[in-house]
DNA sequence: GCGACAG
DNA sequence: ATCTTGTCGC
């Protein structure tokens, strides 16, 4: 019987993390542009595939997420889809079915969720190049995180890809929390922006809250994951937001939940025949 | 010591 | 993350 206690567990963690965080890179660095503001809204233009300097355009956005089978804890789908900006079109999907035995602890998420998106995204750069994404949406932090690295600073870094941190609730932090985070929201002075930054107790800005529709009291949390400043990051989750959650995460989501849902109902299918 | 704690 | 029904509104 092999069960090492939780707290060495976590040493050897905090040691990755801290390893993996030397090579975190918080501000733009990739070799891609961002398109002009009013292509967006036409489905119809055909956007050139470069500009002057040689430089293409933001193009492909990957998305990621992971789904758990309800009737087995341990059972969970990893899902990769690539959205292509222009239209908000799904052009790649993917899924892996994996056995997760790490458990979930707070502030360790990558070590239970990355290696399953790892290999999803090495499978794609083997066999799908072309529509290999040119940044990539993660399903939880990236610096907004007790160390300042989250799940999506370690995918990014390990899959050296430039990465966004999309949370759904606050993880707290520096102080920030959601009485904290309710503040800054209702403030008068900040009712009519679109973002809120998340400057915690010392002074450090984590991320920024964002309402990504208008009429959606509940924000989401936006912070850079790697290769990518904030203020970038928070113009391309603005215009990839459908919905309250930014569509290749949405997209990743729903339809992790759907290849789950359609596998058990085969285990039904089969056991009647 | 107790509670809080992304997914 | 997952368990869960209806309900109000465009």
């Amino acid at each position: 019987m092999e069960t090492s206690p939780p707290s060495q567990v976590d040493q050897n963690w905090l040691l990755a993390q801290e390893f993996l965080k030397k090579k975190l890179i918080t501000e733009d660095s990739f070799i891609w542009k961002l398109p002009a503001p009013t292509s967006i809204c036409r489905a119809t233009d055909v956007q050139e595939e470069e500009e002057e300097e040689g430089m293409k355009v933001l193009r492909y956005i990957g998305g990621v997420d992971i789904s758990f089978s309800k009737e087995d804890p341990l059972m969970a789908c990893g899902t990769l889809v690539v959205l292509d900006l222009h239209t908000l079109q799904i052009v790649y999907e993917d899924f892996s079915l994996v056995t997760l035995d790490v458990p979930y602890v707070p502030g360790f998420l990558a070590f239970r969720e990355a290696p399953v998106l790892l290999e999803l995204l090495e499978k794609m750069k083997r066999n799908t190049i072309h529509f290999y994404p040119q940044l990539l949406m993660v399903d939880g932090n990236g610096i907004l995180h007790p160390r300042g690295f989250g799940l999506a600073c370690h995918l990014g870094v390990m899959a050296d890809i430039p990465t966004i941190g999309i949370g759904k609730n606050l993880h707290h932090v520096d102080g920030l929390n959601q009485s904290s985070v309710r503040q800054l929201l209702e403030a008068k002075e900040n009712n009519f922006k679109d973002f809120i930054a998340l400057t915690g107790c010392s002074g450090k800005i984590w991320g920024a809250a964002i309402r990504s529709t208008q009429g959606s009291l509940k924000p989401i949390f936006v912070s850079v994951g790697h290769r990518i400043s904030l203020n970038t990051a928070i113009t391309i989750v603005k215009m990839i937001c459908k919905y309250r959650v930014p569509e290749p995460i949405r997209q990743a989501d729903i339809r992790s939940r759907e290849y789950l849902r359609k596998l058990q109902m085969n285990v039904g299918t089969v056991l009647l025949q």
